[in-house]
DNA sequence: CATGAATGAGTGTTCATTCAT
DNA sequence: TATGAATGAACACTCATTCAT
């Protein structure tokens, strides 16, 4: 499962940290999981700090790509939005444990100022361009963008917590319509 | 300014946890920003995890006591919401610790499952009453209730950290005005 | 024997060190040895490498002190080296740990260049000051004053080995007669 | 310039010991300065202390044969240390870093018990022999044999620094003839 | 009640050594 | 022969907790 034993480390530091925080879980914990010695650990990151930001990095690199899927080909900053809503659903369901450890990440004092939504993520950027598009075109409501991003990434955990513990609607068309008219109902500009 | 030494403690607490976090915050750091010796907090508080879940409950209690001001003269589940939300964002800016301190507590492993919006808390219980009688009413959209709940927290808190940043847009009406909006657009069912 | 905790520490510190060298020595083995706690050294000290510097510094403040017994009194630069000769090295048989523990300081690189006379410690002050006297009298040869300090404390080393094997030399007249004529031999400018 | 792996790696050693000490030297460290991997290393030599030893070894060999340049030759043993003062002078400066690992190796109470002229050393023997045929002939002063020897030692020690710093003394004859002076006055018996 | 010196289990990190290639 | 990734015991240091005063 694991390509190579970088991934391998990162993959038992993603879950050690997600069970026993970025500070409760120990290198030796992290090490043990990962079915190596603790002194291996330092051959691929410089130390615990380097090895969380990197553990931090892959889960966010990989969640933004996920979210990005088939973004391009649509007209519309609501419709781009709603489906970058199932594209994160959808990725996070499979990958909960990275979800989570970007929380952890954004959430710890030493790393991050404890917003969801930060200024320095790839999220924030193509959020960010999204937004002022559609506010240039009049489609969104008069706020300023890093307001409406906001929101929507809180419309977004919210509905990702609701898919975790009722995973039976990611395939309910029915839900995800409903989702879609939040969405639309809370940024689009009415006429 | 702290009635007793309990209190005395746990505001210390408070502000070591903001600014190094749960794990960060040492007893001695504590003791010394109380003013009081590092054996004294064990007179006061069983040991660190006990101190930790003191100083969150104080900050649960109060936030969820200053969002419930006025609200039970408000017909409508929208508008309660709407004044919850102006409830909480001119707490939560008077009092920017406590906020902190609950998002830590909430998205540390140790003591809760990294929701923002849990079943334990007291503002679950409220907020639920609200969404589902609204619900019942035919006002809000045919969601579950805990799905209603965390959106409302999603835009909650987009709009407190926007505030963080604005504390100027607090008393702006106009900007209240289109909050309120955001708030209907999403949760009201439409006609 | 150990007036406080500091000095407790500071010489089961020397012993440790004079036994497995500086890096040797382990803190584990330092707080055994005082019959203290491994945190405890941290609270008189700020780590390893204070608590090493502190030690020389112990010892040397002491040898320095010894040896300046009487000196004051005595008048020409070579009877004044002859007497300092005896002190160091009565002082240095009874405190044969202390002398180890400045020739370890000295000889490291982390600590030191190697030489045994060196510019900041006490002893080159004081016997630099002698060596100008004497040489600005006419007493010594005319040799650079350094050169002259370092010649000096190479006898010294030399002497003090000798009875460290031969101890009962301390107090044979005869012995520290022939001695005082090595340095004088040695030293003096010849008419 | 190094003439086979075994020599490469020694050099690379005692480049390193000097600059680091032997205990605050790695193996990786040396490695590196050879120019071979890590495991290379134990493939000529057992482990770091063998190769510390082996070393040391090297650096004392080169150092006792350039002493006795020309001795046998010398009759007295006045003249044969004078001699062997520059021999030694004159080798030091051109291979400092032999004469410090040297003196690490005889400073680490790993390996030595801190004396500078040790019964186990090559010099030991060639000296020892002068003395006892000096003192027969009656032209030393009348001390044990050790005596003398480690005290002409500290004399060797004493020019050795000076001229570390003074490089340009070593062709100055006018410098030599007191240092003659020196040993002379130091170590002969008068009439 | 209050103190703070003392504790010692636990942490992150290093490094001499090994061994499959 | 030569390699360097992997090892794990050992290290310096921290910090929640205790307890004699």
């Amino acid at each position: 499962m694991a390509a190579d034993r970088r991934t391998q480390i990162l993959e038992a530091a993603i879950d050690a940290f997600c069970e026993q925080g970025l500070d409760g879980a120990g290198m030796d914990d992290i090490a043990q999981r990962a079915g190596v010695a603790k002194g291996t650990l330092y051959l691929y990151f410089e130390n615990k700090d380097d090895l969380i930001r990197q553990a931090y990095w892959l889960c966010h690199q990989q969640d933004v790509e996920a979210c990005q899927a088939g973004l391009d080909a649509i007209e519309g900053a609501i419709p781009k939005l709603q489906r970058r809503l199932r594209n994160v659903s959808a990725w996070g369901l499979a990958n909960p444990k990275k979800i989570r450890m970007e929380m952890l990440y954004k959430s710890s004092p030493k790393y991050s100022k404890g917003r969801r939504y930060q200024t320095q993520t790839l999220q924030y950027q193509t959020i960010d361009k999204i937004m002022r598009d559609g506010l240039e075109r009049g489609e969104l409501r008069r706020l300023p963008a890093p307001l409406l991003g906001e929101t929507f990434f809180g419309i977004g955990a919210a509905v990702f917590y609701y898919l975790c513990e009722n995973p039976e609607k990611l395939d309910d068309e029915d839900f995800w319509h409903t989702c879609d008219e939040m969405i639309a109902g809370c940024l689009r500009q009415p006429p």
